[in-house]
DNA sequence: CGTCTATTTGAATGTACTCAAAAGCGGTGG
DNA sequence: CCACCGCTTTTGAGTACATTCAAATAGACG
């Protein structure tokens, strides 16, 4: 549903039905499937997306091929590599289908219109970056003060649908583990509790 | 000066010189001593300050008392426990001034009435917003995939100020290592290029 | 000065990593 | 329907990075 978007809007902001269908004409409907780039690391990345069905990573490759991920994005989230999207400059981040997706897509030129057009949005926008303050946050603090163990059981509290949808490696990815040590963990997990 | 927030903001928009007046006089001015609090965990945090002078930081503490440093703020910077303010829940953090400060509050009614008032200032927030997610998923990828040398080393780089003015430990604190290893990395960084 | 706080040094320990190899799992073609 | 292939997860041994605990130095401030 288009309206996933929209009903993510309204609970932030009140807007008029004309200002409802404006938005909804500024976006592109974009699809991808598995394994394709979104954004490529390197390149400008245009466009900001909402994720209306499937799930993505963003992630940093490091110079030694190492990969890191910095989010993952399943239905009703925003994802992108927001510094490139709003600087023009080349992305950091590769964002990557991990599933078949479909996304509702904003470009530049049009967010700053819809601003000028729907002033509301500054809000909508400082809201959602608002909550992502608080939560990257607490991802910072995670990663100070807790142990490797402590941050997977966190995740699987928070995230269950992640972790369900992608492979294992890539949730050591995000937590910043190898694989192998995740396993590990995992193995002494359910040891302990039987 | 009052000025550096005003130079702040108008980094980021444009006011009239009423507006410019009325934002001016919605802000409360405050003074800390070294070693005083401006936010206290378990407490609601009624303001968000902005640094006009000293050096602050934002620190969570763990039941069994470890510290860490989520946030440090020197001038020019805005800092509180932004969950806190926003939801009106307790805070999670603590913010205590490292020098005798001298800071700009704003409350949230008046925030919002800004809001209401000169609907720029949403924009402006929105801004700052948007730069501190960029700033913050960087430093989370910094916590995945470097070292603590190197997470030292970047620091030290982009915050020579702060290195100058906090004690040594404080920067462990936010490096997530401890005061010990901190200084046995700076021994062998010394010993490295001489 | 003397006291309190911050930094350094060192030994023993633990957490997480690397490398290597085996096992599991899912799809695909014969 | 089975056999094989590629990809993911598991297992294990050896290692490195960072911690803990203890004690010695060094600095800062009254």
């Amino acid at each position: 549903m288009a309206s996933l978007l929209l009903d993510h809007v309204l609970q932030y902001i009140t807007l008029t039905t004309e200002e409802q269908a404006y938005f909804m004409s500024l976006l592109k409907r974009r699809t991808l499937k598995k394994r394709q780039f979104l954004v490529q690391a390197g390149e400008p990345s245009k466009y900001d997306s909402f994720v209306i069905r499937g799930c993505l990573r963003a992630t940093y490759t490091r110079p030694d091929g190492q990969e890191y991920i910095v989010q993952f994005a399943i239905e009703g989230w925003w994802i992108g590599d927001v510094d490139s999207f709003l600087t023009g400059e080349p992305a950091t981040y590769n964002v990557e289908a991990l599933e078949d997706c479909e996304l509702l897509q904003l470009d530049y030129p049009s967010l700053e219109e819809l601003f000028k057009v729907v002033p509301q949005f500054e809000r909508y926008f400082r809201l959602i970056f608002q909550r992502s303050f608080v939560h990257l946050q607490r991802r910072v603090l995670a990663g100070l003060s807790q142990t490797a163990e402590e941050r997977y059981l966190e995740f699987a509290r928070q995230y269950p649908e992640i972790l369900r949808r992608v492979p294992q490696y890539h949730v050591a990815a995000y937590l910043g583990i190898t694989p192998e040590f995740l396993s590990q963990l995992r193995q002494r997990l359910s040891t302990r509790k039987s």
